[in-house]
DNA sequence: CCCGTATATTCGGCTATACGAATCTATGGG
DNA sequence: CCCATAGATTCGTATAGCCGAATATACGGG
């Protein structure tokens, strides 16, 4: 039982999560892609893909500078009901859509030979300012 | 998406799951079952129970000097799911019926008047006490 | 009242994990 | 070569979670 909570440790970060939702719904997506869509820095990024892969959840390969990730179809079978679960339980959420639709904005606008990563840091450094304005407004 | 992570933070405990577990199988259970079937101190016990209680997946209430628990039938919808699928995924685990006959053996045991809370404490440490001895054994 | 019991909570320490910033490592283009 | 780029890793730090021991609370019996 050790092995499940320590599943469930993995599942426990929301941007683990965020990550793992926008794999369900692109084949494969690159490290600046994460960055941009969930409004992170690259090194949070990287750190938490690793941990997914090494959790055995996401392949990740090397093609050329890039690195791309994709789910990996879960040997494990707690774990492979589990995601499927968790993807219908996420599918009715409204922040869960909205991050779809912020990835879907930011692959629209990447352009071949663009420098992809610098622009993902800027867009994930705008999102930050904008949540925290958000959040400094809602609290009043 | 952040209670989603937060829900799995709950189950990311072996201690939690299972408690948890051992809930799925009897309509209640206190304190001092716990602590002899995990083999476990009181206080960690009583912690894991007041965490559960708080995330909403048990409900507790005294009984004189006894406070007993018991698995609440889950309000939403991501937790019932899986909690659901929780338990078919450990039915099938060694250590988890291993747990439950544990269980069966201390219920068994119990005899109304006796001072159940120390023997509970003597059984956790007698079994914290040989998991340590099977460890050194295993790790040579 | 006073005591023993069952449970809750507090305390102090320890470990695990998360983070941003900075740095390192490859890789491809000029 | 040299440089800019994508991504991985390191570093120092902050925070969160877990733990056992000790203490506090609350209840029931004598």
């Amino acid at each position: 039982m050790r092995d499940a909570a320590q599943f469930f440790r993995i599942l426990a970060d929301e941007a683990r999560l965020k990550i793992i939702w926008l794999l369900f719904h692109r084949d494969e997506l690159c490290v600046c892609d994460i960055m941009a869509a969930l409004g992170i820095t690259q090194s949070k990024a990287s750190r938490h893909l690793a941990t997914l892969k090494h959790a055995g959840l996401v392949t990740g390969w090397k093609d050329g500078l890039w690195s791309h990730y994709a789910l990996r179809p879960a040997q494990d079978e707690l774990a492979k009901i589990h995601l499927a679960l968790l993807r219908r339980s996420l599918a009715d959420r409204a922040d869960a859509a909205a991050l779809l639709k912020t990835l879907q904005r930011w692959l629209d606008g990447k352009k071949p030979g663009m420098a992809c990563a610098k622009a993902a840091a800027r867009a994930a450094k705008d999102s930050m300012k904008k949540a925290r304005t958000q959040h400094a407004g809602a609290s009043r």
